[in-house]
DNA sequence: TGTACATCAGTGAACGCGCGTTCACTGATGTAC
DNA sequence: TGTACATCAGTGAACGCGCGTTCACTGATGTAC
């Protein structure tokens, strides 16, 4: 949509697209404004128009990453077998933390999002799909504990293998991330 | 030892130390060449006598964490009982990950160490220590499952205290580790 | 014990780089009358 | 329908910064004879 007009159009979207596409491959230090501003054929001020500076379009990056996952999660949710889900959560978590490793980063690199949007339950988040999940395959008083060990089971996961420390195992994150997620909610449901 | 001298005497540890020191405030961005040698009262120049470059430095700075953290894992080793001795290594690396977040990221932030350093199991190592304590605590067949296990979680508990996810929480990292410790554990060996 | 010389561990000035950010500006767009 | 004007979204040159790294060098140390 007007790609060589004078006004970009939806600067903002593209540079955000730019910085997620740049992060598949290196880490939050790659990213550089003047860089992006360059892919989207733009002077290199055009984004400051659209972001305070780096930090906050780094910010807009990190909920848009949340935003992918989220959907991803969505999309192999089982409703009616709430464990079955959530191994897929598993699954999908460790995926797109390899898949994006870069992004996955800065997602959870910078400061948190505002504490009632990290934890809340209402389904919305990323946290909440898990906790929503959690409570219906698990009973009410150990929740909180399961929530945890399910995600540092995954996150640990993910990080590991961004890390590179995996590949001592010949099976593929995701697989691991599989076995583990049934070894933990089995052991969780007893 | 000689610290007015020409001849500084150690700067190659003094370097070490001064980066471990800086790490523990800010991530390995923080780390710069020039500003080590600043404050180590030595011109910009000298380090390179030591380290080839800059990645060679943080290498070492690796190699010296991982050695620190295996020092604190032997401190809490109990010898007569797997299961306490693997709790309290759970605890020790939660907390050394928070005390020292930025050596926690350089150490599995950077390419890993070789492979047979990484995954050996001869006790030597960080790995090795926790590998030997499961092979003790879980039975055979499931031990490598095991160990990925517990590796994640308290790996995880780490990363998402670092990245401040844990705030929702009234509890302490190492608290959790403890108790997270227990959970896993228990339904390991069951 | 003294001297010659190799080696080691620093110095200090300089280069080039890419970056974030500033500034004053200008062209394009939309709206009120 | 046309004109005036506010606003929006860019430009482009420039600044200052800290960094990694290079270069040719020099002072201190240790060793062989």
């Amino acid at each position: 949509m007007k790609r060589d007009a004078y006004h970009h159009g939806d600067l903002r979207e593209t540079l955000i697209a730019l910085a997620i596409e740049t992060l598949a491959r290196g880490g939050p230090e790659t990213l550089a404004l003047r860089n992006l501003a360059e892919r989207a054929g733009v002077s290199g001020m055009a984004p400051y128009r659209h972001f305070k500076d780096r930090a906050e379009l780094l910010e807009a990056v990190a909920r848009h990453g949340f935003e992918i996952l989220r959907g991803e999660l969505v999309a192999v949710d089982d409703p009616s077998d709430a464990r079955k889900a959530l191994v897929a959560f598993g699954v999908v978590y460790v995926r797109f933390a390899c898949a994006r490793p870069g992004l996955f980063q800065v997602m959870f690199g910078g400061a948190p999002p505002t504490p009632d949007e990290d934890l809340s339950a209402d389904g919305s988040t990323v946290y909440g799909l898990f906790l929503s999940k959690i409570a219906r395959a698990v009973g009410a008083e150990r929740r909180m504990d399961a929530f945890l060990a399910c995600w540092c089971v995954v996150h640990g996961l993910a990080c590991l293998a961004i890390a590179g420390r995996l590949r001592g195992s010949s099976e593929a994150p995701e697989t691991l991330a599989a076995r583990l997620g049934e070894l933990v909610l089995g052991c969780l449901a007893a």
